[in-house]
DNA sequence: ATAATTAAAGATACTTTTATCCTTAATTAT
DNA sequence: ATAATTAAGGATAAAAGTATCTTTAATTAT
């Protein structure tokens, strides 16, 4: 569905939502190794992140990245957009330019409702929210065994 | 959500089940002025198709593109199978290997039942029935003006 | 048989994505 | 001030995706 880029991008957003604050910053070795990244593609992701003002960062000793508290409340789409890559959310499945409900693609009647949901999803969740679960192991955010 | 092979795929695939029959074979440079896709890569995607059995071609005069009446009620989902693409449906968001009920990623309770509403639309709606509208000028597979 | 037509197959090229590495800039601690 | 630490920025490379072109093979019509 998405980007590496931007899989890496969301997974580490939320990273460092739940483990970081202004006072606690994280370095990009222990946000790559704990979403299971690689290192230096993760810096450059975290770099359009800053940039983007979804995550701030700090260099120098004691630095790294941290979101402020405005930031996590922020919806998930917030970072597809710092990706570049909102408009998977609403594009046609078959990648139809003008597909509407003027001029539907054969999937648009079914699709919508998907879409609409995803959409939703994507706006209604926060970094705050998404990150809330991870600290009480009920939910994860990297590829190892349990 | 999916590569511009796989949609060129799917709007090819649906074109030729609605345009042709064993009778009347359709030409490459129909298909792909009619779904407004790039001739030659097109040309290779239905290749793929027809190795795969989703179309079946054949050369020389009054050759082409067809598909049969059987393959006409594959699902959707073959020809993203064929594309080596059906992933995509089951994936999780996050891009996680392992996502599941025992190790959720922080959008898996949410996406999980959208995942599977994709899923069902792909599964269930036939080659077939995607093309059936389009005839009816209900629907259409390309970009031009309506 | 020969020529014409059409897809298959192969070679190649361009672009984008993914990834790494090296240098620079900012910040902190000594 | 100097050294150490950490992210930013730039250059580069490898891989995948997108695209085109040329040659070959199959089929049909003459």
């Amino acid at each position: 569905m998405f980007s590496k880029s931007t899989e890496y991008a969301l997974r580490a957003t939320i990273y460092i939502a739940q483990k970081s604050s202004e006072e606690n910053k994280l370095g990009i070795e222990e946000i790559s190794n704990a979403i299971d990244s690689p290192q230096s593609f993760t810096a450059k992701i975290l770099q359009l992140l800053t940039r983007n003002k979804i995550v701030s960062s700090v260099r120098g000793p004691n630095g790294g990245f941290y979101i402020s508290e405005k930031a996590k409340k922020l919806p998930a789409r917030s970072i597809l957009q710092a990706m570049g890559e909102a408009e998977v959310l609403e594009k046609c499945v078959l990648g139809l330019k003008k597909c509407s409900e003027i001029q539907p693609c054969p999937m648009h009647s079914q699709y919508k409702s998907i879409r609409q949901q995803l959409i939703q999803l994507f706006v209604t969740k926060t970094i705050q929210q998404l990150a809330a679960d991870i600290k009480d192991g009920v939910v994860f955010i990297n590829n190892k065994k349990k």
